[in-house]
DNA sequence: ATTCTGACAGCAA
DNA sequence: TTTGCTGCCAGAA
């Protein structure tokens, strides 16, 4: 069988997924978050990373679901379309105004806490 | 191997 | 309050 880049058992992007899509509807998360949770609270630049390439993997990735820790959609401008992150978020019933989330805190979703 | 970059977070001013 | 710099770690060239 191919042994294909056996860079650990699961790769820092693969563990960024599983927790990305492990998100509850209608929740959302940060990028910090997320890398605390995964052991590094100070690596969120590579969750966001991660989630740069998500569109190259065949499942599909919640990314619309994290945003960073002010509740602002910073990485709206990599969903093709400036409003798509927007909109799938708005479709989950979460209220944004000027690509801030108003109700962040109350949506929050912290998979360390959470997840247990 | 070295350098640059990045959908961030924390802190100083 | 906002702005700017720094640290962080993994990938690409």
């Amino acid at each position: 069988m191919p042994q294909k880049k056996l860079k650990g058992n699961n790769d820092f992007f693969s563990r960024v997924y599983d927790v990305t899509m492990l998100i509850p509807f209608g929740r959302i998360t940060s990028y910090g978050a997320v890398a605390r949770f995964l052991g590094s609270g100070r690596s969120a630049r590579m969750v966001g990373w991660a989630l740069n390439v998500c569109h190259t993997k065949p499942d599909f990735i919640p990314a619309h679901r994290v945003v960073n820790r002010n509740g602002i959609l910073t990485g709206k401008f990599h969903f093709g379309n400036s409003t798509t992150m927007q909109q799938l978020l708005e479709n989950e019933g979460i209220i944004i105004e000027d690509d801030r989330i108003l109700n962040f805190r109350e949506k929050f979703w912290d998979p360390s806490t959470e997840l247990i």
